[in-house]
DNA sequence: ATACTTCTTGAAACCGGTTTCAAGAAAAGA
DNA sequence: TCTTTTCTTGAAACCGGTTTCAAGAAGTAT
């Protein structure tokens, strides 16, 4: 214990080189197997374990990966969608034998600023990003610090970029057949313009309604910004226009979505039926439990880790990829399908 | 941007030697200031940032300090206790200007694993652990690893450990005097024994009863392990036992209390009142909003990572310390406190 | 048996900082 | 004015690994 474990030490125990035990180490060729053999032997019966600083300031290369969460507080707070993406990147990284460093910001302005704290230390092997917004404003900024990284979710501007993201047309759209299927005709959606995500699952709801030659109004189209309030607004502003369903973009709106309908007397799915979308654990402790199209977070965020890890490992000369996970429609009561087996 | 800037680049540019710049970085004394200056303004000019591996590795501080949360895939994903507090020592970190990596497991073992990877890596200078178990497991590994730690809840084997608690024993008294004070006699407890915390909000309802002379009965306890499930089997239990009112020893388990009134037919506060603790988004969410006991999360993360940051700096040798955070009662809706005025 | 490869291996350079040490310069005291 | 002390400063050692390079050993082809 007294004498300090280095691999200097080790050499000398093991009547070696540094460069010899380094070799080993690394699983390097080139060793005479006994040599090897020997040297393993020292390691282990010692405990000797490499400094990875060290290590880290002789080749470059960290085994650290940044994840950057830029949303607002309330997002971050009030939504467990960040909770759950952090949690899968988290065991994500541990598969990889990454470690994982949190970035967590409110502002975009904030998040640039984080991001320059992090290119400037050099520290991180790569990134992962993600952001209730757009986002688009840290790409430039990234690019030119020549840093692998990865989004979740897809900004707007994804040319040559790597994201990974959930297939969000087709959620909108398996929502919106689903309750067309069940016999609704006045259709609304609670939608959000605040990402892609939103844009595609509006689109997804609309490509639905022309499928079956159903009108789209205008009327019936409202604006949430994710959190549980806006749903509850927006549901607000619905009610007067007498949908018969709403397409609800995500869990926490439609909880909000639930209040208001709940506070005006209205029962779901008796007078409104409602699908969202996400299938966060919220969505099965609703009253009524929602129907809702799953997205599989914890798929995503597993794959944006490996994706990071596979560009920082090969030098990321590769065309960019873009990688959309699938979704389903997972069926509970808020939508009225129970009621009609 | 062709020539890499070093420190050395650095010194040649401003005619110094790498030791002078050395010591502008770090704001050491004994450097004439217009030399100083001089360096600064070349540091300035050129943006450079030094290599923190680098001097890590000369230094023998990373910067770096860990989170390590070990509870149930349950626990984290489900409830808003342990995104709050990784966000609020997410942006403790930020503030004290260090890295925070991110460790998730989900078993007591996988726990230990972790924390040996962790101190093998020798690359972080300090931990902060949370648990929601009582994970005493963890201290002597720590102890033997010599690494600067801080325990974010109290660990059942306290004694000379640093750690940062919310005044758990108050918070339970305080709400159980809140339901005598309304009038009630009939208050059960919807305890839990998985962590101190737990065990001090029960102390605090029965201190709360003996204060004012109510007996406790043993048919109003029940427990459940902070999941929603639990809540809703624990109240399921209770109701029969008719209770005039519940303390609920978390926001998540209320919100299964709630769930199991409602299907009982029982209106809160009408025939039941509850009261319960944590004050986390769902209670203001809940139908109806929760009368809560407020637990500073964001305190006790700013706090710990405080606490670990003087640990870091100022070595080890001081006496452990115990944070307690104050709680406060947060009236709203389900003790019936409104009808009462 | 000789020449040419391919394996093994260790010495030394290197990664980019911090820190120690010694020496010269400036300031203070005698 | 001559010491003695205090400031400044640079050279060099050091942190603990990885990687390059060259040389000796072993293997293969001629």
């Amino acid at each position: 214990m007294s004498n300090k474990l280095t691999i200097q030490r080790i050499a000398e125990l093991a009547d070696v080189s540094k460069a010899t035990v380094s070799r080993v180490l690394n699983e390097y060729p080139h060793v005479r197997p006994e040599v090897r053999e020997k040297v393993q032997k020292v390691i282990s019966e010692t405990g000797y374990q490499p400094n990875n600083i060290a290590r880290l300031l002789a080749s470059d290369r960290s085994s650290i990966i940044g994840l950057v969460i830029s949303a607002s507080a309330q997002m971050v707070f009030n939504d467990p969608y960040f909770p759950a993406l952090t949690e899968a990147i988290s065991s994500g990284a541990a598969d990889n034998n990454l470690i994982l460093s949190l970035f967590v910001s409110y502002t975009e302005k904030q998040g640039r600023d984080t991001l320059n704290g992090i290119l400037a230390a050099g520290l991180f092997d790569g990134l992962i990003i993600t952001a209730d917004h757009k986002g688009d404003a840290f790409i430039s900024q990234l690019q030119e610090a020549e840093i692998p990284f990865v989004f979740i979710g897809r900004p707007s501007e994804a040319q040559g970029i790597n994201y990974v993201d959930a297939d969000n047309v087709k959620g909108g759209y398996l929502a919106t057949s689903h309750l067309v299927d069940l016999g609704y005709r006045r259709i609304g959606t609670i939608a959000s313009d605040q990402n892609t995500a939103g844009d595609d699952r509006l689109a997804g709801y609309q490509s639905a309604l022309k499928e079956r030659g159903i009108a789209m109004e205008k009327r019936l189209l409202a604006f949430g910004d994710y959190t549980l309030e806006s749903g509850y607004a927006a549901m607000k502003a619905l009610i007067p226009r007498k949908p018969e369903a709403v397409f609800v973009a995500s869990d926490t709106m439609a909880l909000g979505a639930l209040r208001a309908l709940r506070e005006a007397g209205l029962r779901v799915p008796g007078d409104i039926a409602l699908v969202s979308h996400d299938d966060l654990p919220p969505a099965i402790q609703a009253d009524p439990p929602l129907t809702t199209v799953q997205q599989q977070i914890a798929t995503t965020g597993q794959m944006a880790v490996e994706k990071l890890a596979q560009i920082i490992m090969t030098g990321k000369a590769h065309p960019a990829q873009h990688i959309i996970n699938p979704v389903k429609l997972i069926v509970r009561a808020s939508c009225g399908a129970a009621q009609l087996n």
